[in-house]
DNA sequence: GACAGTTCTAAACGCTCGTGCTTTTTTCCG
DNA sequence: CGGAAAAAAGCACGAGCGTTTAGAACTGTC
């Protein structure tokens, strides 16, 4: 009973290193099998199937990321210190994830963007509260009085969002030793337009 | 003689959408030839390996967004016309590409970013050429005056790709109906950061 | 209209995939 | 420590993959 949880804990941390690097689609589970020294059948016994194995790797990168982003950032003061916060052990994430494959939210972003199916439902649920966690942030600094009364806090998760695949393209794809620089002078100027204007 | 190259440019087309889709490792040769109602071996004489079929298709690509984006935008005066044009044609080509798959581009830089091989540089040299396209466009800017002299022209193109990206996410996996206007006005703020200070 | 050359098809190859079954090994509890 | 329950392994399956080869069906030319 307790041996089998702390594998499947195992196979999950590896899947999602994996999943990556291969995406959740290339990710095959003989090759998993392979990288656990487990065999095929052994592993494939943890999950019913390879969707619900894409299900759970999603769910298991998810608490990853609710750890080692969102948590650390809400000790922060409300406003602005927690706005910055976010956006800081976020890009600290992706910045991590660059040399081993990426955050596996952006590489399944775009796998799974026309694939329906409880993999793509179960994404797109993460990506909608993280937005919503951003924008929270945003409106409590509005209430604070960092942030202008009339700013749309939604538009500014959506930016934010924006700057960092462009920060997670720029540093992957064109291994542009510029890309965190540029991700952050974008962000002081996202803040400085959010701002209420100076009397 | 004749013949051959025809059918050529029809799977490419043909594969170009399919690969927006599914990937270019998502492709599959079998499932392509059925499309177009092919054999599977008369599809492969064609290339002659799979690799040379996926580079085919992102020059293809390449190719076609030459013609409808970058061509169109630089009949446009020089300076913030032309900038502007840039940015509208893109995001008129990204936004009809939305229902049928999402860009290739988009697709294919989350899928080689780090598969080593023919494919992903052309990919890379693609993008650096559009960076550079768009960097150019803003010198240019610079000097009619009409974009502050020390604006960082890298930094603006990045900051643009950056809201593309955002954009293309938030369409396609969120189905967000506010994308386009947020890509807008995040790109009317990029502009107006980028002109000069009224003195 | 026949011939050369190009273009396409049919069949098969070795391999890997996800997924079942059966059996062996390991784990845990009284 | 023994025996039930859980976990892992072994093996086989049907399907699909990229690729090769041999031959049939076209194409354009004289």
């Amino acid at each position: 009973m307790r041996k089998g949880e702390l594998t499947h804990q195992a196979i999950l941390e590896r899947a999602v290193q994996l999943a990556s690097r291969v995406g959740l689609q290339g990710l095959s589970i003989g090759g998993l099998a392979e990288e656990l020294q487990l065999s095929k059948s052994g592993l494939f016994a943890h999950f019913r199937s390879k969707s619900s194995l894409q299900v759970e790797i999603l769910e298991a990168a998810t608490a990853m990321f609710t750890e080692r982003v969102i948590r650390p950032a809400l000790t922060r003061p409300r406003g602005e210190p927690r706005v910055r916060a976010l956006f800081e052990t976020w890009l600290t994430w992706a910045k991590e994830l660059v040399p081993e494959g990426g955050c596996i939210f952006v590489a399944a972003a775009t796998e799974l963007d026309d694939v329906p199916g409880p993999a793509r439902d179960r994404l797109v649920q993460t990506e909608r509260d993280w937005l919503d966690c951003l924008a929270q942030a945003a409106r409590i600094a509005v209430a604070e009085g960092h942030f202008r009364k009339d700013l749309d806090v939604e538009a500014f998760a959506h930016d934010e969002k924006a700057l960092l695949l462009g920060f997670h393209h720029a540093a992957r794809l064109l291994k542009e030793p510029r890309a965190e620089a540029w991700a952050r002078r974008a962000f002081e100027a996202l803040l400085r337009a959010a701002r209420p204007v100076a009397s």
